[in-house]
DNA sequence: GGATTAAGTGGACTATAGTCCGTTTGTGTG
DNA sequence: CACACAAACGGACTATAGTCCACTTAATCC
């Protein structure tokens, strides 16, 4: 029941500048082209106070993605159906994983470094939690019987952006969506 | 049409020495605490030639792997049902999907290592290319109507090691062979 | 407003993957 | 056998993620 100890104001201060700088170098030269030196040099902070605030690339990439994750997982929650609730599980789940997909294409190369920058990362994310969890919840309800957990884990799979990446790449993005839409529907 | 040109003696020599080395150290510490510096080191051979061989870190383990895989692409091809040619479809697909989980089960840390050392490593694997067409052939016959080359690769996606050590790490190698397998009866 | 202290800072340092290139060695040829 | 040359070698070098810690600074309390 203690407070939160609030954010200290350069701490405060650092933590925009650092994500602005991040902002800017990715839009500009890429994201894979950008070292976290880099990003330091150009926030004027040093190495040590961009990871303390950030932990890793990993981290500095969630960071980045916050609100639109947010937004996604607002609507999830309250918004209108087929994505929020209201709607029967089986639509909830192809609202879900369209919407997913937008976010994720919409993002690729920063939901990536988020994902590989190290073995595991993806499962260690917070998000993955939200997200695992809510189709645990919908299949469970469109398919009793199913070992609900451990399969939406497996449904999650094919939506990583390592997968997304070498789907779209390959195929476009159309048919790539429609080819993990196609698992639903089984 | 020109002769494949032949491996130099001391080259061969060479590749044995790091594939012993490697393995050894793999196998005393974990294929996660061994550096390529260390193998170099232990095969008493220089880094640029380890390199030079192999490719990268993820090219070590495909060597490494190489043996076991052969097999399993030897039974699929012609081994006996179901995994091998004269089964229906579906069932061909369970035993690949078995067989393929105890292969990778049983290597985790290395399959692993040769999926995650780069981004996308997974997909520029020979052997992936292999696994892929198999499953689209399968289910191609299996369940007409569908895009089954993306499908194919939809399906693997649960199939990676990096997901597999998060399933099985949570719930342990039984329920996530279940679930993994849960996705063909759909 | 000065003292206290926990939080924050920055940059030198380490570890490691992967590159480069001058040197060595195996092999095929006269 | 001697020579020529392509292939292979090895280790110094670069790039980059992430750690460490001596120092600075913002907040708090009297």
């Amino acid at each position: 029941m203690g407070e939160p100890p609030a954010e200290r104001a350069d701490a405060a201060r650092n933590r925009v500048k650092v994500l602005a700088a991040a902002a800017r170098l990715f839009r500009e030269k890429g994201v894979d082209n950008v070292s976290m030196d880099a990003v330091a040099a150009e926030a004027g902070v040093g190495k040590g106070t961009l990871f303390r605030r950030f932990g890793d690339k990993s981290g500095l990439a969630v960071a980045l993605l916050d609100e639109r994750e947010r937004e996604l997982q607002g609507a999830i929650l309250s918004g209108p159906p087929p994505l929020g609730p209201g709607a029967p599980a089986g639509e909830r789940l192809t609202a879900f994983v369209d919407a997913y997909l937008d976010y994720v294409l919409g993002h690729l190369d920063l939901v990536r470094m988020s994902e590989t920058s190290s073995p595991g990362a993806r499962y260690r994310i917070g998000a993955y939690r939200f997200w695992r969890l809510h189709v645990a919840i919908l299949l469970a309800e469109a398919r009793p019987g199913c070992d609900a957990d451990p399969l939406a884990h497996a449904l999650l799979a094919p939506l990583a952006a390592d997968h997304l990446t070498a789907l779209a790449g390959e195929y476009g993005e159309a048919r790539a969506r429609a080819a993990v839409r196609a698992l639903l529907s089984c």
